[in-house]
DNA sequence: AACGGCTACGTAACCGGTTACATGGCGCGG
DNA sequence: CCGCGCCATGTAACCGGTTACGTAGCCGTT
């Protein structure tokens, strides 16, 4: 029942543990007869290598630890479906880990992962880059995705202005008058990023409009009650520039239960594109998150062995993912899908 | 620069590397002076346990094993995500692996397992009892999920033919006469499991009407090109019952490109209820998948450890889940959402 | 015949933890 | 004052692999 080690094989083909192992490894200097031998004892046995064994003795995990926030929503399936994508062709293993909101668990969870995993891929929109220098355990090659650059740390990043900038231009150009924003969590760097952005832009396309924000946490409930709050408060608007699709999706509930007509009365703005917002019509800035998963791995793996670095990517700032604005249906588009 | 190791902080703090040990796992018997000293070294050095070492002494890796076909669409994510909620809790990590179609490939992806974790949830649904037999590492806890039952193994299945019954016996009720059905992969049990069910189904509810059943393979474009065929055939049909939600709104998007009305003139339902129903309004069997996903875990949890298994699942058998037909527009519910 | 070099293989150290067992020092009862 | 037992701690084996190094045997040269 227990499972046989490399010794037991050693001992019914009658040679050492070394010889034995020299064949798992496809190493050269092995009789054909040895080798023959030892594949018999291999499969008489049924014996299948110890991965972290082997992992011990080599320094080599062949694992990948990804450590995120949460994993509700596409947002985050959509990521780590592109890592897996990446990381599986590469021969490696992802280690999923959600960490909590607090700090100290967050270090926790990074710790954890020492001698478990080759890398590390951080997603962690809500630390500050000292909580998180503080966390990461030292001599573990490390790629941040969304998360404040830390140091010299490689990090994948979203131009969270330009996606912001880019809706509220089109709201502008499309003849609305008064945006309102949801935001996203304090303390979330994507999520304030999107907000100064909103600022920003209404300074330059609405010069004469009052900056309008109202507090959201990434949920879609966070978008139903701040659109059911303006409209019970009474304050006009005529678009909605969400900081994420799921607030959007909250949004565009909240207003057809008020009554209002999307997009005629209202025009409703996501971020992200996760694929839901394909489906109901939502205008987005569209951000490749299959595609930012494997690159995240990408960088990793390059960190992780140097010398097969696999042609750098032909951008000139891989690094910084410039989202595409997508206009549909929501924000006027003529039907399509 | 290289990470120091428990020797290194034995060293620092003038002891053993069993009392540093024993600091670290809160032993007794340790004297205050000597944990203070070793506390002091542990964060002078910046020592962070080696898990994989750890894991190797202890034959324990706090980590489950999760071996899928594909990670694409809702149905997974979902269920992962259950997955990783049941698994946190409990100290453990999720090392995801997803295999491919080969069998040989698959077995390979299990094997790699040994020894990196310490149970494994299988989803295979398109392989064999026996090439799963074949595969799986002896001696390492197994839940089988959506998977053909294998030997005495503990497996959670979905009741496939309660679902395709709910839903023909939907059609019928309301007022359908020749509804199809869009199956999933030849070989996949799932898929095989609603097939025959809906055929049944049709003798039941339908005996005078043909079974009529197109091939798909549970990805949305097969169930566009499923429904473009019907109607460029001229095939007649008032409903359309397809094995997963992903082909359903296939079918939807092909209903409406070609100018049918859902649904008036085609009645749709779908199987699982993944997130995205619910915003289409698809009528649907609903499947708990997020819970699946923790009942999965918590079933190996138990395997694992015999002995502080918590409180059984108040169900006669809560290793088969029957599905809920859930009705919405699709079928005709008045509009919801 | 002596020697060098090559091939095939075994021995044992090592990766970084855990822990059974041994040991030394101390307090306490007799 | 002796001996017992307990507490705190150290030594070294062990988990299951990999591999540097050593060696035996064989061949070909000179």
């Amino acid at each position: 029942m227990a499972s046989s080690t490399i010794r037991d094989v050693a001992r019914a083909a009658d040679v050492s543990v070394a010889s034995v192992s020299r064949v798992l490894n496809d190493h050269a200097n092995v009789h054909p007869d040895t080798r023959e031998r030892v594949r018999a004892a291999i499969s008489a046995l049924g014996y299948v290598p110890h991965a972290g064994a082997r992992s011990l003795s080599l320094a080599r995990t062949q694992a990948i630890g990804v450590v995120l926030p949460d994993l509700h929503g596409e947002f985050f399936s959509e990521i780590v479906r592109g890592m897996d994508r990446a990381v599986t062709p590469a021969g490696y293993h992802l280690l999923l880990s959600n960490m909590h909101a607090d700090a100290e668990l967050a270090a926790q969870a990074m710790r954890t992962m020492r001698g478990r995993v080759d890398g590390l891929i951080v997603m962690a929109p809500h630390l500050t880059a000292d909580a998180l220098e503080a966390a990461l355990p030292r001599g573990l090659p490390t790629v941040m995705l969304n998360t404040v650059p830390s140091g010299d740390r490689a990090g994948i990043r979203v131009d969270n202005a330009a996606g912001i900038r880019a809706a509220v231009a089109h709201l502008a150009a499309t003849g609305r008058r008064a945006p309102v924003h949801i935001a996203g969590p304090v303390g979330n760097v994507d999520a304030v990023a999107r907000r100064d952005a909103f600022a920003a832009a209404m300074r330059d396309h609405f010069p004469d409009a009052p900056v309008r924000i109202v507090a959201g946490d990434f949920f879609e409930e966070s978008g139903t009650a701040a659109v059911a709050a303006l409209v019970a408060e009474g304050t006009p608007f005529d678009a909605v520039v969400a900081a994420n699709d799921m607030m959007a999706f909250g949004a565009l509930q909240a207003l057809r239960d008020a009554g209002r007509q999307v997009p005629e009365q209202v025009a409703v703005t996501g971020f992200d594109d996760v694929p839901l917002a394909r489906y109901l019509g939502l205008t987005t800035a569209h951000v490749p998150l299959v595609d930012m998963g494997s690159r995240a791995i990408d960088r990793l793996l390059a960190l992780i062995s140097p010398g097969l670095s696999s042609a750098t990517h032909g951008a000139r700032d891989p690094d910084l993912i410039i989202p595409e604005l997508i206009v549909r249906r929501s924000s006027g588009a003529p039907e399509t899908l």
